[in-house]
DNA sequence: CATGAGCGA
């Protein structure tokens, strides 16, 4: 819809700078307007093909299992209230890749209630919970555990 | 601003 538009507008530019090439090229004027003709004939083919391949563009079988890591969700207590997300993700992405790190926080007072859920590679999970667990984190405790509800692989 | 066991819009 709008590619089709848009090379309409390309294909009258390239048109018009077609027939100047051509102008250089040929020395007659009609010829001019014969070479004009055929390459915007031709840049209407190619544009066409272009625009009329709307088949899926990544229709191929192999890409439904895009890197689809088991994940497993762990619950992280003890949290400090001063820790923000990006310290927890990154103290947990030295044991794994992180997916993603969602501290709760209290909807009605907004105030963090000091635990969080921390989503990673499962293959990665049971070595950030040994390494992590029990582990001292800006001088709290750190209680690493799998979670035990709403989310699971 | 203040709080400290716990499992989530």
């Amino acid at each position: 819809m709008k590619n089709s538009s848009l090379s309409v507008v390309i294909l009258i530019a390239v048109a018009i700078a077609a027939y100047f090439v051509a102008g250089a090229l040929a020395p007659l004027q009609a010829l001019h307007l014969s070479i004009a003709v055929i390459i915007g004939g031709a840049i209407v083919l190619i544009s066409g093909g272009v625009s009329t391949n709307n088949d899926s563009p990544v229709s191929t079988s192999s890409n439904e299992t895009n890197e689809n890591i088991e994940t497993q969700t762990l619950y992280v207590g003890n949290l400090p209230y001063r820790a923000n997300e990006s310290a927890i993700r990154k103290l947990f992405s030295d044991y794994g890749q992180v997916v993603s790190v969602r501290l709760l926080k209290d909807k009605q007072t907004g105030k963090r209630r000091g635990f969080g859920f921390v989503e990673m590679a499962a293959s990665d999970a049971p070595k950030a919970i040994a390494a992590l667990n029990e582990q001292e984190f800006q001088q709290r405790t750190l209680k690493v555990r799998e979670a035990n509800e709403r989310k699971e692989a």
